[in-house]
DNA sequence: CGTTAATGGATACTGCTACTATCCATCACA
DNA sequence: TGTGATGGATAGTAGCAGTATCCATTAACG
């Protein structure tokens, strides 16, 4: 197929198309003439999925360029994957709590980790958003929520367990590794907007009228 | 206090904080002279609030300010303060899935609700997102995911459960409000980050190496 | 009291992101 | 044979979140 088709069937127009083309998210057509290329059923998989993570997923182009990179350096470990998928969610955070609320932020995490048996790097990105985000909810005043952090990470551990089962599920290896990636990122947009309806619903029991 | 302490205090660039005082984020301070304005604590609370739904909550600063006006319209109802809250971290979207799979997620959204009893209003922002949602999931190829959705929502009455209890044990009726937006935007931060971490531990055990 | 530095307020400028628009020399196809 | 689409390149745009500069005061120190 050609660039209009496959705009036509994506939605994305044919000028971003282009951009994409241009910033190696999508990779090239196959060359029939100096000036025609023909698009294939990937293309529109990838195109897909590109948009997915951009209007979902909110995943900067630069971010989602360096995700399909992993996904297609096959051989990529997938846990080497999933960090990629993490790093792309998780904005780069310059540390602005004060220092004693964010040692002592750190210290509730430390704790949290061991005692639950998690394995995580010391650099993980996911790391230093939890504790500027304690943090910033002890200097606003909202211990209660802060307090709760064990009892959140029961209720997360549930995502995680059904995420794996979920991804394992898939027999295709090739596969596996999408799927990884999809349902990091779209899996917390879908969570998201679940927890607003709760919300939603609970406040119009409670505080509606 | 003056502005250079309000900058120090809040780690705030002085040319920020004037740029929120154009903006209306932050109430000006009282005037001692024409060229002098004092600052107190209430503007140094209010200055960490707006960092913290700008930096870890990503919320854009129009739609703070939303938000902020509609804590200081005293006697607005919590019900809208939260669905302020609830606008300000869902980005407005234009239907993007085709026809028959946005169609089909959206019976799927219907029945879970339904079968739930919650209770939503049909142009909740967070409806059009989770369909959106779950028809890429299914155009991805992802279904095992999008079946999950009723073990998702499982996991997410926890966190609601939990969040409306540290909210009402709140007893100044002034702090309510602010609570609930701080607890809706920074809890979803929270919930985030704790996903990640979740994951990370057990990538690092299944597939490491 | 005089000088230096900070302030409030206004206006202008910047960097970044994610596209759009335009151009042009080919091609495909009717 | 000519009309419209295409690939590729280059340039332009809109929106966001600040920064920078300027200026006429005013505070604060010696």
């Amino acid at each position: 197929m050609r660039i209009a088709e496959l705009s036509r069937q994506s939605g994305v127009p044919v000028p971003t198309i282009k951009y994409y083309l241009r910033e190696g998210l999508l990779p090239p057509g196959e060359l029939t003439s100096p000036n025609q290329a023909s698009y294939g059923e990937a293309h529109l998989r990838r195109l897909r999925l590109i948009r997915a993570l951009i209007d979902l997923g909110q995943v900067p182009v630069a971010r989602v360029k360096e995700i399909l990179e992993g996904l297609d350096s096959d051989e990529l470990p997938l846990h080497d994957q999933i960090g990629r998928a993490h790093r792309a969610i998780t904005p780069a955070r310059t540390p602005t709590a004060g220092t004693e609320e964010r040692t002592a932020a750190a210290d509730q995490v430390r704790d949290l980790i061991a005692r639950r048996g998690w394995k995580v790097e010391p650099d993980a990105p996911a790391l230093t958003t939890l504790i500027e985000t304690i943090a910033a909810l002890r200097t606003l005043d909202q211990n209660h929520l802060a307090d709760f952090l064990d009892s959140y990470a029961d209720a997360v551990e549930k995502f995680t367990a059904l995420e794996v089962a979920a991804v394992t599920a898939r027999t295709n290896p090739d596969q596996i590794a999408e799927s990884v990636v999809i349902g990091t990122i779209l899996g917390e947009t879908l969570i998201a907007s679940l927890r607003l309806l709760a919300q939603e619903s609970i406040s119009a029991d409670r505080w509606k009228d």
